[in-house]
DNA sequence: TGCTTACTGTAACGATTGTTACAATATATG
DNA sequence: CATATATTGTAACAATCGTTACAGTAAGCA
């Protein structure tokens, strides 16, 4: 048995894990690879077998703004809605970590809707998604700046399992919309509220 | 053949459309009534026949942030996903005109899956939630403050298809997370540049 | 080693948004 | 009609966030 099937034995039933193995393929992401593409056509369903895949939504001056990660067993809501109405993606998928996904082409979300189990999935991932788009919203309108920041390193904390979180200030200026001077100011900030360390190319959590 | 079924036929197969009759049942909602509150179970469906009905995102400590409104022919996303997981909402949902609904318990989501038309409604339906989720964070992350005033206000118009805007200050700023005096600086700043004009209880698109 | 580049720290200032306070006016109500 | 209440206008000030400018330090590389 494989590494997918391991993964994914508990969500589906056998004969759709049988039709998962068979119709998708395999596919690998290096960090930093693009997974999916703002504007771009989207034709396979991504499941995310390991590693974490960054979800961004980018304004037409360029602007970014991070939205939520996708772990292990999760799927793009996004190529979901994408795939039924053949339309252009409306976010940008980078991989956080080197990650490896099984590809399932279009056609199969719908065709499999007579599996319970992949209803469940399906379903569940549109609520999970629609959750955390719900909570990227909040954070954006009803959290000040630095509680903000907070809450981001703490997202990216239980997402790796890691208290070091390897990012520059200017990325994290970039995912959260804002300048590079202001987050400097901010972990400075939060370090002196001794919640978190600063070092070069790092931020320790306490 | 009634309102419903006139609204719906082009929308359902007519055996869906037969059991949609027969299982729903009818429910009307006054101008500023809660179809749904924040924290509360949900147990139907609710199908929008006619009217307008204000989704809203509230936080703990009562802010609250207009998200988008559901029109003819609209079903609530929140509450498919809500159904599904037998969770408490997230959202308020409030008549922003007299409304008719047609609830169908929550059992007949998952049921009529077999119907293509009933399939496609659900997913066209979360892709338009999620669409209009991204709309409003777009709102909230990318535009200044006026901007976003001047966007919600033409929402409204192109909701209601009404030039004139018959809401206070206060209920604006409310809507949009801020104060009273900063919305009614603003709407004095989008009619100097002729975009508006100002009335009592009532706004005026240009 | 010396040079270059990337990253971080910090000050100074401007713009936007939030807050408090109060006046003016329209509407509702007795 | 007189009074109370709701709505709007506006000034003054505070807080937050954005921008520019520049210095210091670590890391990478010839």
């Amino acid at each position: 048995m494989n590494v997918l099937e391991e993964k994914f034995q508990h969500l589906f039933q056998p004969a759709l894990l049988a039709e998962i193995m068979e119709k998708g393929r395999r596919a690998s992401i290096k960090e930093g690879g693009i997974m999916m593409d703002y504007g771009k056509y989207i034709k396979e369903i991504p499941l995310v077998i390991s590693g974490s895949i960054k979800i961004i939504r980018e304004d037409d001056k360029g602007n970014e703004l991070f939205l939520y990660y996708l772990g292990e067993k999760d799927t793009c809501a996004m190529s979901l809605t994408c795939c039924i109405q053949h339309k252009k993606s409306e976010i940008k998928a980078i991989a956080e970590t080197d990650s490896e996904l099984w590809m399932i082409p279009l056609q199969y979300m719908d065709l499999w809707m007579s599996y319970p189990t992949w209803r469940a999935f399906i379903f569940s991932s549109f609520n999970l998604r629609l959750e955390e788009m719900l909570n990227a919203l909040d954070a954006v309108a009803f959290l000040q700046l630095d509680e903000r920041l907070m809450k981001y390193l703490l997202d990216i904390q239980e997402n790796t399992g890691n208290y070091v979180i390897a990012k520059t200030h200017q990325e994290i200026a970039t995912e959260l919309n804002t300048s590079r001077v202001v987050i400097s100011r901010l972990l400075k900030k939060l370090e002196n509220e001794e919640k978190i360390e600063l070092h070069r190319n790092k931020i320790e959590i306490l």
